[in-house]
DNA sequence: TAGGGCATGTAACCAGTTACATGATTAC
DNA sequence: GTAATCATGTAACTGGTTACATGCCCTA
């Protein structure tokens, strides 16, 4: 599973434009699964080339010309294809965890300031998840799964804010004490 | 940050082998960071051949020779100013997560079946970051870090556990009577 | 006038995954 | 006999990120 099936999967919703896909991935897939226009032009063009996609080129004035991509037969069984083989996986990357295990390593002050730019951050992607959720989305029915996804998005960063705000001091303090070092009794290896 | 970075990490807790620096990684690091031996083999190399680590070869009987890496003065500093310098991104990628938003597509009996493998997934991670935290870890102290990362994934595996149980009947249901078709009055486009 | 939105693409780069290659020991 | 543990590596592949390249409109 890459980038191709789920532009797949996004032009089942409908047709759009390569820009308009890229939207969609932020909207809806955010919070799993990232993808820049660097990954999905090239992966429309291929698509095109499978004919699993057909496009038509729109001219606009005072815009550049736009490609609308609409799945075809063949895309729509490609895509099924694809799902009901792909193994189901879930995986994490996190450089802000990797920064916290190794936080007696780093000054304090720079602990804190780690922990409150994540916490910014996963307050916007819940808000996105939230709007994802709220927003009858344009006439379009809200899929099932989409609110699953949705709805799980919301509940564990949910988690891990309650998590990084409720052990957010205690983390900078157990740092700030191990620098400073210990009483001297027990300074020594 | 790269597998080169956790590598030296890992070298701060004390001299080990490759072999046993992806044990630690899947013990540690496993629900936030990810490595094989085919990136932390080279990465050694790699780290050796830039002064940043020192290997001595140890024979064994019955064994293949190992090759014990120790952090070295200048590995200790380049550890750090990496740390300093990484900027904190928290990825999640999941194909689960994928299948879960275009269930609609998918036979009803398949999601069940993806949702129940995932549950007894997140059961083992959920398991190993309890026991990062319970095992007070052969005398080696429990760093505040170690304690924060392996917390934040017990209870944020704990919250996708409860999310996910919660909501899989109504998935798979809603699917189900989705993919049967709706009542006759509704079915038309 | 600086930045953001709309709109599309290419190319180099990088890093991790997967498969292959070897080989003895122990436990089920 | 089959799988798991210990133990190390290489090489091809894959796929996503980043930077570059273009260009106009609108808002602050």
């Amino acid at each position: 599973m890459d980038v191709k099936t789920l532009c797949l999967g996004v032009l089942t919703e409908g047709d759009r434009t390569g820009y308009e896909i890229k939207q969609r991935f932020e909207e809806a897939f955010n919070h799993f699964f990232g993808a820049g226009f660097g990954s999905i032009y090239p992966a429309l063009a291929q698509l095109s080339r499978d004919g699993l996609v057909t496009l038509r080129e729109v001219e606009q004035d005072k815009r550049p010309d736009k490609k609308v991509y609409r799945l075809t037969e063949a895309g729509h069984r490609a895509l099924i294809a694809e799902l009901m083989a792909t193994p189901p996986r879930h995986k994490v990357r996190s450089e802000f965890l990797v920064l916290m295990y190794f936080a007696h390593l780093l000054p304090p002050g720079q602990i804190a300031a780690i922990i409150d730019a994540q916490i910014a951050q996963w307050e916007g992607l819940r808000a996105c998840c939230a709007a994802c959720v709220a927003d009858p989305g344009k006439e379009r029915p809200l899929q099932p799964g989409e609110r699953f996804a949705a709805g799980y998005g919301q509940v564990v960063i949910e988690a891990a804010l309650a998590f990084v705000r409720a052990h957010r001091d205690q983390l900078v303090d157990e740092v700030a004490a191990s620098r400073t070092g210990p009483p001297a009794s027990l300074a020594a290896e």
